[in-house]
DNA sequence: ATTCACCGTGGAACCGCTTCCAATCAGGTT
DNA sequence: AACCTGATTGGAAGCGGTTCCACGGTGAAT
């Protein structure tokens, strides 16, 4: 059907190994044959064939890149930094989306094998330690973003520190009734973010002597709209916060939403902080905390480069910096 | 160095081509020899060379996504509807990300060629006519969105249409200079989107006896940051407009980041009307003009599907409405 | 003139799978 | 008992590359 290494080698009046020497960029091939080879290729329109130049060399050039469904632009962000640091190379990212734990676990399964890719990328999606084990028993690279492991590279930022800056800010601006929205603590990827983000949250109550209120405290499924109504929960509360923080900016949207929706002014009435830093947080002049999206992804990326290149990989834990980013949702505690 | 299908047939005692069966679920292999191979499989962790597979079936269960860099979130909308409806099936996403009109031919002259992936889905790109006669001629499955073409399926949305609702519902609040921001028309990617908006726009004019006037359109490079420049130097003109059209939501944004700067109010000194109805837009409470973003994309690799799964692949040219979402950023004209 | 090293080159073997074809075998027919 | 049928099965060939190995030819060294 298409055109093989054996038609050009016809074509070209040579053998296969010589067509395939001259794709190669072997030095071993003299000036006029090459030329003569090129010709052919050029004639015939000729391009190898990817799979069985995979089959043979055991390389594959592609990157799987596993991640939650896009349902948060956080991944969005992260995934623009990988596109980005791969883009120079011949690396080729492999989407792996997972929607379920079940899939996660097949993906990191079959992915484990060798000969499925030549890397990985995970996104705020740790393996399981059995899984980690056969990763790195077939020599498989692996860089985690969002996560933290003690064998598998990763980047990671510390979101106990975050949740603790959240907090004092708050603190700071005069508030004591500070609840926290949350996803699930046991989110069904991995230990999440949001428990790191939710005990630095109740050290720094503790710290400042504050106390922590069972009620001011809720977790449900992600998105802009469970927010909202967790928001709205909170904040028909007898006795109310003041304040609240939520795990990552997109609930932090919700809460707006709810705010709006009973009538209540953010900051006059109650201050709102997020977590990420997402692009959207800037538009409705959100605070929150922030840490690099696009950077965890682009420096995973280069990471996992260089695991590819080296004969010896390494593992690599890169920290990266939170920060309080103070806009229009927080504000002196009234009450 | 990793297990074989050779290494399982001898584990279970049966020749390669049995296990091969047994693998493909062929109905051929009586059960006794079915258990036997599939313990065999177990026992050693065997999962079949997908590279071995792919170059004797000819099928590499890939499908090209082409589209620019992530910058603008519109893509991204788009390739969360890929996605999404990719993930019932064994299709994966590969991600082409084209930076250049150099890149964009590089990837669509290697994709047109057989075995490198089963079909493509191309987010606002164009083939050249020849490299469309080449994915014609070799059988390759496309669809192009956000884009029209003669040959290849495609989903898109009558872009003069919308920049004709945009306008005339500037028109209805009594605007009459009307300016209109824009990407470059001849976008070196394909032929502009944003020029169908701009002929909506010049026709709408025109049909209310509106004059045109040059320096009420400007165009440059997409992004947020330039917009605001654009608006800037369009709002200190002496003789300013007193409403702005853009042809994304991405330059609204910049525009309103330009009336701020400049003290101007939105939308009582000037009213601002977008374009794609990204969900930004409703965090800034942007007028726009609203097309299916997600469904794009959704609808598109549904029809790749069918193309993959049909023998006798057919054209077909998908419309997708578009429609004014009405939200804070017009009002009528004061002066 | 003979030997030797080295450069270019052709082609077989191999990568690991699928599939076709031939062979075996059990059971049913006549 | 001889024959036929259909169900299973083993294994070779083929998918299209890469690479190793052997070989012929050239020019320099002896």
């Amino acid at each position: 059907m298409a055109t093989t290494i054996k038609d050009v080698a016809r074509k070209a009046q040579v053998g296969v190994g010589t067509v395939s020497r001259v794709i190669n960029k072997s030095p071993a091939v003299s000036k006029a044959t090459r030329k003569k080879v090129e010709q052919a290729i050029r004639d015939l329109n000729y391009a190898p064939n990817p799979n069985a130049r995979r089959l043979s060399l055991g390389k594959t050039w592609h990157i799987a890149v596993v991640l939650p469904y896009l349902t948060l632009p956080s991944y969005v962000e992260r995934l623009r930094g990988i596109q980005e640091a791969l883009s120079n190379t011949d690396y080729k990212p492999i989407l792996y989306s997972v929607g379920t734990p079940e899939q996660r676990d097949e993906y990191f399964h079959s992915l484990s094998h060798k000969n499925h890719v030549d890397g990985l990328l995970a996104i705020s999606l740790s393996p399981t330690q059995e899984q980690a084990q056969r990763f790195l028993q077939n020599h498989i690279p692996v860089v985690l973003i969002d996560a933290r492991h003690d064998q598998l590279s990763h980047v990671f930022v510390d979101d106990v520190h975050g949740g603790k800056l959240a907090t004092e800010h708050l603190i700071d601006l005069g508030h004591e009734r500070i609840a926290y929205i949350s996803d699930y603590l046991d989110y069904p990827f991995q230990k999440s973010a949001a428990a790191n983000r939710y005990q630095g949250y109740r050290q720094t109550l503790q710290d400042h002597s504050l106390p922590y209120r069972e009620g001011y405290f809720v977790q449900g499924e992600q998105g802009r709209e469970n927010a909202k109504t967790m928001a709205k929960q909170l904040l028909s509360l007898e006795d109310p916060p003041s304040a609240i923080f939520t795990s990552c900016d997109t609930q932090a949207i919700g809460v707006l939403d709810a705010a709006k929706e009973i009538g209540l002014k953010v900051p006059g009435d109650v201050s709102v902080i997020g977590y990420d830093g997402v692009s959207e947080s800037e538009f409705v002049d959100l605070t929150t905390i922030a840490q690099p999206l696009y950077g965890s992804g682009h420096i995973a990326a280069n990471m996992l480069l260089h695991l590819l290149a080296s004969s010896s990989p390494t593992f690599k834990s890169h920290q990266l910096p939170v920060k309080v980013i103070q806009r229009g949702t927080t504000g002196p505690n009234h009450r």
